[in-house]
DNA sequence: GACGCTACAGTACTAAGTACGAAAACGCCA
DNA sequence: TGGCGTTTTCGTACTTAGTACTGTAGCGTC
């Protein structure tokens, strides 16, 4: 009954752990991380449960291969480009990477083992920097910055309620209807007078954080 | 049979909300938030699964509860003061605060509903920007600055397999064996030229960021 | 054409969240 | 002191999810 590998309808081809993956990066995208089940999974596939284990050792392990998948999404700075824009690049597309998939960011936090693609990642950063003339020790304090902001961004901006221009007015304003102006003034006053005005993209605030710290970076490096 | 309140023996006082909370925040420090579960939380309060739904709706609520009592243990900048001084305390106390509690900032990205403790935190932060000068906007910038880094420098620390000094050294030269000099030459280099060398502390990386972000903000400041 | 390998599926056990309702303890008053 | 409503705790049972163990259909090989 059931359709065969290489058979009429050409609906199911045959599965395989690049496929799992994927899979679940989709469910996860469309319905959470926690939505991320062996049996959502499946159905995603259009498999039974258990067919899935046969790629994959244990949930355990299609966590850390999803974060890997992830990472291979984020732009590879190359060393030999102006570091300052290709340090930005990949600053950038991170960010927009884990925007997309934003459960992603909680999972890094569990996950140890990493992938090839983080290593890679890593690698080309860790290079880009190198041969920009930061030294080994100038280079771990500038990742680290960079990277604590980027993730931290990005954290931030996935436990906001809301995504892009504008849509931060309604949510923030219900939220500011149930708080009182004598108990919180600061906050009451930032959102009125500035996250409510028309126009207001929290997400713009990336930029002002990673220029300043790729300027700070800068003045830290001796002349060329 | 059971121990009733005021009993002889006085070994379990009434439940209470506050008491679950703490209860789950124990459990979470001593096992992960993981081991969290309701059974395990009862066992920890000495009660039987279902009485703790007497004090709370649902587990959901137990997880916005303790991120509030995290919120909490952070202390507050006192706007009167010198503003540096004053926000770099409050982002070491929260720094050291994560690092007490690292489930909590996996659990902030789903959390939606702040607490109390909550929003008193983001008030003060925002009151000591704004009376040290700072623009509502430039007030904005700074504050998704300064906690971008934080929590990202948090989330990071409770992702590395170590903590404190030379700890980083064992765990960094296992996972060195494993890759190849030749695939990640300058992974390879942090490792054995900085984070292998004796006294090396992954997280006095903190304090070069946040001197950096704030040295770049008090200049943005006209000139008192 | 028996054997074994690959790929998938069925059954069933266990852990965990929690709805529902019983029951124990307690306070209050007659 | 005994009855009664309220507060607090608990027992039972249903549901979802991870996964161990086992079965089986297709296919290649000698």
């Amino acid at each position: 009954m059931s359709k065969r590998v290489g058979e009429t309808s050409g609906a199911r081809t045959q599965l395989s752990r690049e496929r799992v993956l994927r899979g679940a990066v989709a469910v996860a995208d469309r319905d959470g991380i926690g939505a991320l089940t062996i049996r959502s999974l499946a159905q995603e596939l259009g498999v039974k449960p258990m067919s899935v284990y046969y790629y994959v050792a244990n949930k355990d392990e299609i966590l850390d291969g999803i974060v890997d998948l992830v990472f291979g999404e984020i732009e590879l700075p190359s060393p030999g480009g102006d570091w300052r824009s290709e340090i930005r690049r990949r600053a950038v597309s991170a960010r927009a990477v884990l925007r997309r998939h934003p459960w992603a960011i909680a999972l890094m936090e569990s996950r140890t083992t990493p992938g090839p693609a983080t290593l890679r990642h890593h690698d080309a950063t860790l290079g880009t920097l190198r041969g920009a003339g930061f030294s080994v020790g100038m280079t771990a304090h500038a990742y680290a910055l960079l990277d604590a902001y980027v993730y931290g961004f990005a954290l931030q901006e996935s436990s906001l309620p809301f995504a892009g221009p504008d849509t931060a007015a309604e949510v923030t304003e219900s939220i500011a209807q149930q708080i009182s102006a004598e108990d919180y003034p600061h906050l009451i006053e930032m959102a009125t007078e500035h996250v409510l005005r028309p126009g207001y993209d929290w997400g713009d605030e990336f930029e002002f954080g990673l220029g300043l710290i790729l300027d700070s970076l800068a003045a830290s490096l001796p002349e060329a």
